[in-house]
DNA sequence: ACACATACATAAGTTTTTTATGCATTAGAA
DNA sequence: TTCTAATGCATAAAAAACTTATGTATGTGT
């Protein structure tokens, strides 16, 4: 599982994919599906995530919906309007920066 | 010039794997480096860069070399030999991070 | 002279994360 | 049936890594 040093500043980005991939997910569940898509390589933990969705949602980027299964709470997030727009940028500058380190650490940088 | 935030975490891989390829560097050549090889869209801040050469340094894995260039120090700093096998290791886990990351982002993920 | 580049450094503050808890419900195993 | 693990939320203290601000000094170009 790597190093979750790396992952530092990507959480905000990586909430915002999923809920633009998946329309309306809660905080377990996004735990428990990146765990699933990276194949266990990261692991969000709780004192991280739930933060995290409070700032987006503080911030106007998510919006929150609290639903009872059972005698058991879920708070389901969506992405407002203005969530939408800032995941776009937050995609392209993911992918910009992916590119940038790409070029950084690959090996045929050393023959430049 | 993006988003600095994503870089956090990846400085200490930056660093080994410049002076991977380039034998020795002094601090300010660094920066100037990778301004150079990310076309500017990361700056290494002298706060950060002088900090991490130290803590690499005080864990074995960079030797220094104090120069005396006209009447101006430079401090030149290459890898030791747990230095050189770090270096590899790091930039495996950078693989596997930037592999990661580009699956969660990337806009074919929807489609899974 | 003055501004900017080179070259080092550290300290205070911020952000983001880890680690450690805490509470409560539900499912499954012993 | 009792105990453990999973589900589901949350926060607080601490650590980590950085930014911003500042300091010192030399060299270069205008």
């Amino acid at each position: 599982m790597g190093n979750q040093k790396l992952y530092k500043g990507s959480l905000q980005t990586i909430i915002l994919k999923l809920l633009e991939s998946n329309d309306k997910m809660y905080g377990y569940e996004i735990t428990q599906k990146v765990k699933e898509l990276t194949k266990g390589e990261l692991k969000i933990t709780e004192g991280a995530l739930y933060p995290a969705l409070h700032k987006l949602e503080a911030d106007g980027l998510l919006d929150v919906e609290v639903a009872k299964v059972g005698n058991r709470l879920r708070k389901y997030y969506k992405l407002t309007e203005s969530g939408t727009k800032e995941t776009a940028n937050k995609l392209d500058e993911m992918q910009e920066f992916l590119k940038t380190m790409q070029h950084l650490v690959n090996p045929k940088f050393s023959l430049e």
